[in-house]
DNA sequence: ATTTACCTATCTACTAATAGGTAGTATCTT
DNA sequence: AAGATACTACCTATTAGTAGATAGGTAAAT
């Protein structure tokens, strides 16, 4: 790993863990053995930074699409809730989430990217579910889109909710989506 | 409303709209024409503001509990999604969901507090929607507090999400709850 | 009735720490 | 030699928090 990624790895982590407001260059800095004055190289400011990250998230997210674009809907799907798993087991939280509170505090650089992405998710979502209708695998009543929001909305709160009430109620909530979209013979 | 009353309210107002870590005691100082140090005679640390400001959220929600009281399910439950509508009306996001992203930079005092508002929201809800079977006027198989986690994480979730998409999917995803619950005759 | 003491709420002035960011220089790699 | 990368040293602004003074109100003791 470059230390340009090491950065990006590091911002990401800090973000989803304490929120963007809260993580400083000096932590970074701390973690990877560098000085601030090196981070400011890479990204010369902190919004460069963010930026940077949202990015590796798009670019993951779209190399996630890739390899699974051939499985049937139900490991597409899988594919997607373990992401989030993966999240709730370093009990952090989605960057969506955590930036989208801080909203009123990035500038445009930041929000434009994190919208490109939430974009980018909640359409591979409305696929997936598309595609499971069409093949019998999914059973659903309201318009693809809105459910993929329902089940997205799910999720991401659900990793920030359980931080207060059960770790449980994650894997609750995860099997309550997947019986929900069971077809009943 | 006295000086501390309204230091709350300010405290609440910034929190839910830029995140706990982004608000500063000169920013309450601005608003309101008085000086940091007095707001730290009233509230000695930011940690005692931040509790201070969930306990008014849980005093308002015991308020809302009792004034429907006698309502029927329908308009408890509405009366609950209308707390969440005012909010997305300020684009604003909920306290929980807001703080839970910043969980790790805050000490206990304020950690527990949250869980305990956490846990009224979902003990009500969850009891609005036992009512609501048992009169037939919601219809719904999975288990009561399950369900109650599933509308939650909806609502926390699209008012942070329709900030990067559109207005339109936090009604969209209300009237989905509310069409959801309603029985199939 | 006046003094003494205390309480409340605010102020000015300050501190130590940290923030993001910059300029100029050194080192490493090719 | 040259570009990429990292450094030292610094700057300015802001942060949460503290100390001490002040002014006004209250209540009991003289």
């Amino acid at each position: 790993m470059t230390t340009k990624e090491n950065i990006i790895d590091k911002a990401d982590q800090f973000i989803r863990d304490k929120g963007y407001n809260a993580f400083s260059f000096k932590d970074i800095s701390n973690d990877i053995g560098i000085k601030t004055a090196s981070i400011h190289y890479h990204f010369p400011t902190k919004s460069d930074l963010g930026v940077a990250t949202i990015k590796e998230h798009i670019a993951r997210c779209e190399a996630l699409k890739k390899k699974v674009a051939n499985e049937s809907p139900l490991v597409k799907l899988q594919a997607f809730l373990e992401v989030q798993t993966q999240i709730k087991k370093e009990n952090k939280v989605c960057i969506v989430g955590s930036l989208a509170t801080d909203l009123n505090t990035l500038d445009n650089a930041i929000k434009t990217e994190l919208q490109k992405f939430a974009q980018i998710v909640i359409n591979w979502l409305t696929e997936i579910l598309i595609e499971g209708k069409e093949l019998n695998q999914f059973a659903y009543e309201m318009l693809p889109r809105t459910k993929a929001i329902m089940i997205i909305t799910n999720m991401v709160a659900i990793v920030q909710l359980s931080r207060l009430t059960s770790d449980d109620d994650f894997e609750l909530v995860k099997e309550t989506i997947l019986t929900e979209l069971r077809p009943k013979k």
